[in-house]
DNA sequence: AAAAAATAGTTTGACGGTCAAATTACCTGG
DNA sequence: CCAGGTAATTTGACCGTCAAACTATTTTTT
């Protein structure tokens, strides 16, 4: 059993069909004008308190003025709540609304059912396993792999 | 620690930053006029022959009108041949051109790169472990793709 | 302290991708 | 032959994206 083919098999139809499964069990649900990307934009922003626009974009892979975009439309669908910061006027932060936190962790229910069918058969240890890999994977991606030869 | 939520975060942001990466990929390399989707376009229709549009379409999990236009300007651009069926004029049969089958395997080859690059950074049982969970996330997917309920 | 440079965010203009619905062209079964 | 079905295209409306220009503010330099 070849492990590069296992893997680049199901890279290639996880892409394909990963948004489109995603954004439906989003627009299905009670959150009907919360699109695919709304959710992955209010993830980023996460629970915890305020982010500025430039650490959010940064951390979504996408430019600011993509970002403004978004957000405007957020607001105006009263998912996430958006002031200007007082030390720094030029920072604008923003934040789930109580709405946006209640439709966040709808959407979750979603992800712990993708992550309980992935940890499923995987004892305690492969998981152990499989988050060190993943960690590692990401580490790669966020440094090698943007400057070299892809 | 909890290993699920270190799971989901991972798999969020790999998602990511490999759909950037590829996009990035693509666009910088010999065929630049490529984007990713017209990339997906074009292994949904293969090296193997003709497909007609609505096949096409079913695969890629989008409209008839939405393929129509990606291949507008695949063919336009001189990646993609398309000619109507003699034996049943409504249908439509694309395929790629030569240029188009070269593109492919262009785009082939990076896959091989990325997927070397990824099992690299692994052990062999971090490899073996993050395809059998890839794997379980492929039935996931596949599993729920036409369920309604989140 | 004034001028210059840097930073944060928004706006603008242009494309690409998507869908639903209307339309065109063409089978096919009765 | 014609009524209904099927294949694809067109149309109109959004969403998501970027680069580049711009505005407002802060920091640095002189």
């Amino acid at each position: 059993m070849d492990i590069r083919n296992t893997l680049n098999e199901m890279l290639v139809r996880l892409f394909r069909s990963v948004n489109v499964i995603e954004e439906r069990a989003i627009r299905t649900g009670e959150y009907k004008d919360v699109t695919a990307n709304d959710m992955h934009v209010m993830e980023a922003i996460g629970m915890d308190g305020m982010k500025n626009m430039t650490r959010v974009a940064r951390s979504l892979e996408v430019t600011t003025g993509t970002l403004t975009i978004a957000v405007n439309s957020l607001v105006r669908k009263g998912y996430v709540d958006r002031v200007r910061s007082e030390e720094d006027r030029r920072v604008v932060l923003i934040s789930l609304s109580d709405k946006g936190k209640r439709a966040y962790l709808h959407h979750s229910r979603f992800h712990e059912r993708m992550i309980s069918a992935v940890v499923e058969e995987l004892t305690d240890e492969e998981q152990q396993v499989l988050g060190k890999a993943l960690t590692k994977l990401d580490q790669f991606f966020m440094t090698t792999a943007h400057q070299t030869m892809f």
